[in-house]
DNA sequence: CTGAAAGCGCTTACAG
DNA sequence: CTGAAAGCGCTTACAG
């Protein structure tokens, strides 16, 4: 057990009766090397169980054939599709992939990012707790972000040239409200997460689309747009109690799906059914969403993995160096069920 | 842009004019070293941005303080859950986390060990797709699983001395299957997961436990207990419709979480709704449950994560290099909802 | 306390 | 075609 007795080129060649050249040669596919020796390396590494110790290719090569993506939230669903897509695509081109959460916290991700750097990965895909280049603490501009191929999705970092793969949160936030105006709605609240106060830059974007379409139709929103941290349950559960307790709602847009199964608790405590006493729209389209009949947002998840990876490997194999600043934003679409019914309350 | 112009140690000596061996001294916090040259290479350090290659030190230390996560399914919630819990105790822990996904295919899930191997990480954290030792090519005995400290997790590995963190299944569909008999169901089915025909140990298990049951009830369940792949959804529908279709069937147990939706889907264009229609018992308990008022097997996922982090970097860290196989048995709950109603079809 | 040197396991330019 | 040697970026035993 453990890697103390692993075989090494040195053990093959060795054994073959060869140097570690010819060995190294017979085993890389690189080089001249005749048929007879050859075959003598790949006899006695089979004999050794013999498998190349990529630490030491990657030192040669300065290139480690892996690749990391930092979220915020593993647990979360939309990250988990959007990894497993990464994950696919990574493998296929032949790459690793190493995960890290940033929990929401930008301490975290500058951690994480950093333990990436010295860890000599070969890029990074990242859906950042940052907004801004400015916000970034210059030692990390300078050792990781501007010397690692990044691609960022999901949410975007101004002031970097990097390619970034988004959906249009505050387009989608003013479709939906405009949604529930049109069916009449006029006490619409939102929730969306927080983490220790931190809101994310896409629950902020949601917030200002959903703030425009009711600026537009003169009606108030005061109060009624909440942030709750999922994983504070109590916390949340107080909170939107106060919100429907305190406020007139008609409709609710839960801006997050790590928050859906919490509102439907309440809801359910409450026994309180949509759409008849609430009409109600979720962020990140789920497949029980079919069976509950709920209204929801659905952002291309897969896609969204699969372009990133893609964009960021087809850098990292380029030849030049830099990249133009990119943003490719993705469509997603507003699936509509029955969650949402014609408001009557006036 | 690219670590070509990243400052290495030699440079960061230079800059600071003292020795490599001084500049390491300094950086490392190892060995004995003056304050002041401390400081000198410290400023030179910063200016340069010099953050460590902790390939390099691995190479040295052959230890690279990552572990590795191999599942079948990322996307699987269940799994999902597992890794986020995984990611944390490893990170509080000082190791990072490559992640692979089998696919539920054996052939992956080799090609991903020996490529961890060969990435040398430290430890691998394990749900194989494998049921024992002698299913395994000697190649992959050889070079990973004799080679690597491993510990498994939802599923077990026969013949070979690892840590198990598991759950019992058989148990816990037998608990199950009773329930329903006890309800008075008498045409009670299964739905599991299945891979282009592979099925993993953990819904074999839990068809055992459930045969068990009706067996000692006297029940047939002759062709009631199917298994689908849930992202061939227009295959997976059709194969539900033919068991509602031919069979009484008065119950179902969904024995993964990942074909729920899909079943759900099914049940919603058939116009059947449970508990009226059909009772509903599915394993993996979801937030969404609680409004669906789903009956659910609730395993205990971080927790089974976390263990079995824990485990595996006490395993790395320890001084003895064996292990005694060990099995965690860790308890789940049947959550009774109301998607279980008293059978009256008789 | 400090530096020159060896070595981790590979690959490759250079002689032969 | 083959081998000796250098080097990737570190750490550490060994002299001084």
């Amino acid at each position: 057990m453990g890697r103390e007795n692993q075989a090494t080129i040195k053990d093959v060649a060795k054994r073959a009766g060869v140097s570690v050249a010819s060995a190294g040669r017979a085993l890389g596919n690189y080089g001249k090397i005749s048929d007879e020796t050859k075959q003598k390396v790949l006899a006695a590494a089979e004999e050794l169980h013999y498998i190349p110790n990529k630490l030491a290719q990657s030192m040669r090569s300065h290139s480690t054939k892996t690749i990391a993506v930092v979220v915020a939230d593993i647990q979360n669903n939309f990250f988990g599709a959007i990894v497993a897509a990464i994950e696919q695509k990574a493998r296929e081109k032949g790459y690793a992939v190493l995960i890290c959460n940033s929990n929401e916290k930008r301490e975290l991700e500058l951690e994480c990012l950093e333990m990436l750097a010295s860890k000599q990965v070969d890029g990074i895909l990242l859906a950042s707790t940052f907004t801004d280049r400015k916000e970034i603490p210059t030692k990390y501009v300078k050792t990781v972000f501007e010397k690692f191929p990044i691609v960022t999705f999901d949410r975007k970092i101004n002031g970097f040239p990097f390619t970034s793969v988004l959906t249009d949160n505050y387009a989608m936030a003013y479709t939906v409200t405009k949604y529930l105006i049109g069916l009449g709605h006029d006490g619409i609240a939102t929730i969306g997460s927080e983490k220790e106060k931190a809101v994310s830059n896409t629950v902020r974007e949601r917030e200002e689309g959903y703030r425009a379409a009711l600026r537009e139709a003169g009606i108030s929103h005061d109060g009624m747009c909440i942030t709750v941290d999922w994983q504070k349950a109590a916390e949340t559960k107080k909170r939107i109690d106060i919100l429907l307790d305190y406020h007139r709602i008609t409709a609710v847009i839960v801006l997050n799906n790590s928050i859906v199964g919490e509102f439907l608790n309440v809801l359910d405590e409450r026994k309180m059914s949509f759409p008849d006493q609430i009409s109600v729209v979720t962020w990140d389209d789920e497949e029980h969403n079919i069976y509950m009949k709920m209204t929801s947002v659905r952002q291309p998840c897969r896609k969204m993995g699969e372009l990133a990876a893609a964009s960021l490997i087809e850098q990292i194999e380029a030849e030049e160096p830099h990249p133009e600043e990119l943003t490719i934003t993705l469509n997603q679409t507003l699936v509509k069920r029955e969650s949402c019914r014609i408001n009557k309350t006036y």
